[in-house]
DNA sequence: TGTATATAATTAATACTCTTAACTATTAGT
DNA sequence: ACTAATAGTTAAGAGTATTAATTATATACA
């Protein structure tokens, strides 16, 4: 109920944003053959499973056109394919290639032992609390699912 | 010392990222008269103090010249003031203005409501456990502090 | 069967953010 | 005075986002 609290909650949230997700892209771009933070999300998606356009987009909370424009440029590189799908004719199922998972591997590698270095800090304990506290994250920001519009 | 975990810690992070920000941005989206989520950040940055555009690169953790891109669009709508410094003529400070605090405290506001919606789920216990995982996100963070290069 | 509607994806127009490299002032050190 | 460091801007280039308009394809139903 403390409308005070929940602001708090908010403000530490805003702030920490960019601290965390540049310390992020920093961590990507110390790798000798860097690439954009939200390319490395979406192939860490498709290393999952092949999707088309428009669950990746839900997924990751952007619109369609932002999406097939991330895809086109990952397409060119030659990291994904673009396949139209026999079912429905609508569809574009994009899969990971072998290149592209070769460049998921290196770099998201590279990017967790520049993350794991500043856990290495922390207590067992405190690494608990932190999972804990992640896992709340999770629960409100993916309750919220979709865009709310 | 178990790296597995860590590997999870870090992977945990990368995925929320998203979520989290372009929550927020829709947050911020929904508002009338809408803004970009790091002008907003910035602009609560110089609520609390003005400052030079180093400093403000330094804690927002971007370059220099990003900064002063993003500073010379608020000038242009008139939230904020660069005035060059008598003391060191190579300084700029960087003031918020009346139209800029009242701009700032409309959104904040509206977005704090739209965060407080989806906090609200959470009980009194879990909200304390979430404010402590923020503060462990903060203490890793920002001890990198600026950008590590 | 045919027409309307919904869905999947793309393209276009526009704006914002970020990087590095090159450059202009100004200040501080020797 | 000369050099080096610091503060900021401008330029070039890449990436990401939005909404609006357009093209296909699929589905619903009269």
């Amino acid at each position: 109920m403390s409308k005070i609290e929940d602001q708090q909650l908010a403000t530490k949230l805003l702030e920490l944003l960019p601290q965390v997700s540049r310390t992020m892209a920093g961590g990507i771009r110390t790798h000798p053959d860097p690439i954009a933070l939200n390319q490395l999300m979406v192939l860490r998606t498709l290393e999952e499973r092949p999707s088309n356009l428009s669950d990746l987009a839900k997924e990751h909370i952007v619109s369609l056109p932002a999406m097939s424009n991330t895809i086109s440029r990952m397409v060119k590189q030659g990291w994904v394919t673009r396949t139209r799908s026999q079912e429905d004719r609508r569809m574009i199922l994009i899969e990971l290639t072998d290149s592209g998972q070769k460049r998921i591997s290196s770099i998201f590698q590279h990017l967790a032992n520049h993350l794991t270095a500043l856990f290495d800090n922390l207590s067992p304990q405190e690494k608990a609390e932190l999972t804990r506290g992640l896992s709340l994250v999770e629960t409100i920001f993916t309750s919220v699912g979709g865009r709310e519009r």
